[in-house]
DNA sequence: TCTGGGGTCCTGAAGCCC
DNA sequence: TCTGGGGCTTCAGGACCC
């Protein structure tokens, strides 16, 4: 354990809901919530201002919906929140090059490594100057945590939100952790706690005078060890800068339970395709195929087939997947289908050829991951998701408000004007045509170019593309083809 | 109230091999 | 030849995280 709380944690305030505020003048100081919009979509993230309602993330939409009925409710664009991310995580890595991402909006930084901090002084410089930069160059607010171990110090960030700075002398730690409740240690969430709390077992002091057997007993062994460790404040994991993926997964929940088995056949097919693009996107084969689904009850089965070498050709993956499905009993109807690859190897050069060889055969798989879908719109009918940017030839660059019955309304604002104005047109308007985020913060003239700007990134102005292997990696890692959402506890 | 999507890690059962 | 046991792999499910 070292003796410096050189180990930061950022942590991004209400990411998702934060960006859109910035990117959205009239949204400023109001309830936003981030998510899916469909019938069985989820909160992504909501904005402080929403929290006050009772939103959260992970809440149904529709209760969402019932809490803060006035609330903004928008999608995901996930091409604008990377583009942050990417100039957030540059900050990080001009401190040190231990920097491990754990997601869009969250991340470790080894200070000591990077010769950026020695003592709890200079550690808390770099923190409140790391702040300050995330400030002046995207326009958000994070909050950072500081402390000898990474278990504290993300303890330490949650202690910040929002928009604070806490560091966690190194000798306090026991002390501080010990009333705390056992769900605060990383690791222990809903099912364990009860387990816990069964067992009388309510603060991290109560676990760590239950005593390292009591603890293996009752939670098994690695879970046993593990959290009599972080009770006693002991975490020697290093950060890690770089992290390979060790499976990779597409999965659709279903607005309707489909009940049709030629339909659930046709998309398991489907979802295996994607797979394999983001596969061969992300440079890999694999050799176990997993089937997953969801029946109407929401109780959830996986099947998985291990074949004898790594594949990344779709139709072995379609039919193993169909294989499965044959395992599988889906009278009742399904609400969420997924196909995952696990058991990963390089892409090697045999691969190649005779994915080359196969292609001439393989149209469907050599389809863009935004292969029309068949309930999508034509052309003719626009679709305008809540929340995207647009550009009308007259009146300039707005996003969507909302849109139905064949009319799409917009606000005309940008990062840096004043809350603008709201008008109404018909879907088709040959005016209106999808934009490209604005960058929140206007580069002054003479600045250097060198940090990406919003405006650069991929167009999550073409909403119907998703975040498909060829985009920025999400900072999980190098080679992580995951686009985590975002979090808000 | 009715529960997303992308992951990681762990456990336990079962089968196989030596 | 039979049996036991250890070690390994595969498979399914569960918990957790963001």
């Amino acid at each position: 354990m070292r003796t410096a709380p050189t180990i930061l944690h950022l942590d991004m305030d209400a990411f998702f809901a934060q960006a859109e505020q910035a990117s959205k003048p009239s949204l400023r100081g109001k309830a936003v919530v981030v998510g899916g919009l469909g019938p069985r979509g989820v909160v992504a993230t909501a904005s402080y201002e929403a929290r006050v309602f009772g939103v959260h993330s992970a809440m149904p939409m529709a209760q969402a919906r019932r809490l803060a009925p006035n609330a903004a409710y928008l999608v995901p664009r996930f091409g604008f929140y990377r583009s942050i991310s990417e100039q957030v995580m540059e900050l990080l890595r001009a401190l040190s090059p231990l920097v491990e991402p754990l997601s869009l909006d969250e991340a470790f930084v080894d200070l000591e490594a990077g010769g950026a901090a020695w003592d709890a002084d200079s550690a808390r410089l770099v923190g409140t100057t790391l702040r300050a930069d995330i400030r002046a160059v995207t326009g958000l607010t994070g909050s950072v945590g500081l402390a000898a171990s990474k278990m504290l110090a993300k303890i330490a960030s949650e202690q910040a939100k929002p928009d604070g700075l806490v560091l966690i002398e190194p000798g306090t730690e026991r002390a501080l952790l010990g009333p705390m409740s056992v769900r605060t240690l990383p690791g222990v969430g809903p099912a364990t706690g009860d387990h816990l709390r069964r067992a009388g077992i309510h603060t991290v002091d109560e676990l760590a005078e239950a005593g390292e057997d009591e603890l293996v007993r009752l939670m098994g062994k690695a879970h046993g060890h593990a959290l009599y460790a972080m009770a006693l404040a002991h975490d020697e994991r290093p950060v890690v800068a770089e992290r390979e993926a060790k499976s990779v997964s597409v999965e659709d929940t279903y607005d309707v339970d489909i009940h049709d088995r030629l339909r659930v056949g046709l998309e398991v097919q489907r979802l295996a395709d994607r797979c394999v693009q983001r596969l061969r996107g992300a440079g890999l084969s694999g050799r176990t195929i997993v089937l997953k689904v969801r029946r109407y009850d929401f109780s959830t089965l996986t099947r998985s087939e291990t074949l004898r070498g790594p594949t990344d050709d779709p139709a072995v993956v379609r039919e193993a997947a169909a294989r499965l499905l044959d395992s599988v009993d889906t009278t009742g109807g399904v609400r969420l289908l997924g196909v995952g690859v696990s058991g990963l190897a390089d892409y090697t050069q045999e691969d190649l050829f005779a994915q080359a060889a196969g292609a001439q055969a393989e149209h469907p798989a050599e389809e863009p991951a935004h292969e029309p879908a068949p309930q999508q719109p034509a052309p003719a009918e626009r679709h305008w998701p809540a929340g995207h940017d647009i550009r009308h030839a007259e009146h300039g660059h707005g996003w969507v408000q909302g849109s139905g019955l064949g009319r799409v309304t917009v606000r005309f604002e940008t990062p840096d004007s004043a809350p603008g104005r709201v008008r109404t047109f018909r879907v088709d308007d040959p005016d209106l045509e999808p934009a490209d985020p604005l960058p929140l913060v206007r580069r002054r003239p003479g600045e250097s170019g060198s940090t990406p700007s919003p405006a650069a990134a991929p167009a999550s102005a073409a909403p119907s593309v998703p975040s498909g292997p060829t985009a920025p990696r999400a900072p999980k890692g190098p080679e992580s083809p995951k686009a985590p959402t975002a979090r808000a506890r």
